[in-house]
DNA sequence: CCTTGACTCTCCATCTACTGGAGGGTGTAT
DNA sequence: ATACACCCTCCAGTAGATGGAGAGTCAAGG
């Protein structure tokens, strides 16, 4: 029997976090005095502390690690929550690995241009949306407008309100000149009926690298290009339609407007 | 201008950590309403906020962050601060790289053995320690009494008192029938000098791997056999001399005595 | 004009796995 | 007797939020 200072020593482990295993009901010493309430340690209990040791090494959190000791861990059971402690160890692993990525490329970044961008880009993981929108292909971007007025005017008449900021995806793969592949969204949450024009479909959940532009329409260049470099120094790849989200359009669709915001996103995976 | 929940549904971060950040300094609102309290935002804030989840995504602590956004960044200050969170960064991907490695290597023992080892290892690092020993080859390592004799007793003749637990360390690599190289030592904090027999020599720091037997020595061996395996299992090397630390003794050297708590710690490297 | 329901506010508690300190009692060697 | 190392409990704090209680605010519909 030993007191726990002793004991703390052969563990290495600090007398605080001893005391806080005994209240969390992990590691209990054999005996306590009850006229002085020192604890008192079996050696043998060092085997316990370290069977603990090896299970919190393992990414178990110590309420199941207490679990763990009282239920007798049957060994399915074991297996069942070492499988998971997988999975999470491998998204783990795989999260650290992008974001020291991510570091290294702004590392580069700053390096090579001598400064920092305007653009900051980063991962949002987006539940799917339902949207009412139209396709069609126009001449230029700016020229939508025409397919906004009959979205709005379909939605008006279904009396079906927009849950969220509307967006544009853009359809095309590359850059054109003339006639861009393009559809408006509205997010809705209601049932609404498809018309010739106008289509109802949910975008499936997914991966966005986005940034924000502030600043009028006519510079949207630059934010294209900013996540652009990103997606491919960061080892994305683009796997849908870019959205161009309008979180706060101009006033009757100006170019120039300099009070607009605008969140360009683009779907994307780790190659 | 808009209200906080609008601005939480255009950026996607919760009402609540919005407040948050708002409380931190972070991310204040242009404007308060000095009736209602109610919080107005600017739709330009939303760049604000995305170069705030930038930074924490490459890692940043909000008060980083807020340091950062006062100081208005300096490209130099930011690529030293980048520079330290990439070191982090990667140490993170190898701790959680090697955990993983460990579960796996758990997952396969228990699906190949059936069951789960009595012996649980875990990786300890430890500072270096100062140690008065006496080296020599002895026939059997259960023939070791005469050093430790000799060690206690030109410790007790200088009046210099151990600070820990005893231990052996075994220089031989390879399994020995007979003419075992070890060396017996005693932790010491205080100022000794040699003698033709007692050195005093400072043990690196360093990783060890480390497992508790309990019971009587006769049966050691399974331990040995245990700590082996998941060492090389887990893609460890052995980097030194094994180290047998003696956290319970047996009364008068037993070779049988059952309550004997013994720690086996063999230096290591990741490969 | 009143009600309803959606928002918003502040303040407090909770989570993890400890760590630090105050204030006071114990045990042992000199 | 005294010094000093130990030990005890209780309280607070960490980072980055999240959840809830209780109360005030606002806009639309009847």
């Amino acid at each position: 029997m030993i007191r726990i200072g002793d004991f703390s020593k052969l563990s290495r482990i600090s007398v605080k976090t001893l005391r806080y295993y005994d209240e969390m009901g992990l590691l209990q010493p054999v005996e306590v005095d009850p006229f002085t309430g020192y604890r008192l340690y079996e050696y043998s209990q060092l085997s316990d502390l370290n069977r603990i040791l090896a299970l919190k090494d393992l990414g178990f959190s110590l309420e199941e690690i207490g679990r763990l000791l009282d239920d007798g861990l049957s060994v399915e059971q074991m297996r069942g929550m070492l499988k998971l402690r997988e999975t999470e160890a491998r998204q783990r692993v795989q999260e650290e690995a992008e974001r020291l990525e991510r570091i290294r490329t702004r590392l580069k970044q700053i390096e090579q241009e001598d400064g920092m961008s305007k653009y900051d880009v980063v991962i949002k993981k987006v539940e799917e949306i339902k949207t009412a929108s139209v396709r069609d292909v126009v001449p230029l971007p700016s020229e939508q407008g025409g397919l906004w007025g009959e979205l709005e005017g379909y939605l008006a008449m279904n009396r079906v309100r927009p849950i969220g900021a509307c967006f544009t995806l853009y359809h095309d793969d590359e850059f054109k000149e003339r006639d861009w592949d393009l559809e408006v969204c509205e997010p809705i949450d209601a049932e609404l009926n498809e018309s010739k024009r106008v289509k109802v479909q949910t975008l499936p959940a997914s991966t966005l690298a986005c940034t924000l532009h502030n600043g009028p329409f006519v510079t949207i260049g630059e934010a294209y290009n900013a996540i652009g470099k990103w997606i491919t120094d960061n080892g994305y790849r683009i796997t849908g339609p870019c959205r161009e989200v309008y979180l706060h359009p101009s006033r009757n669709g100006s170019q120039t407007d300099p009070e607009t915001v605008t969140e360009i996103q683009f779907p994307v995976e780790k190659v």
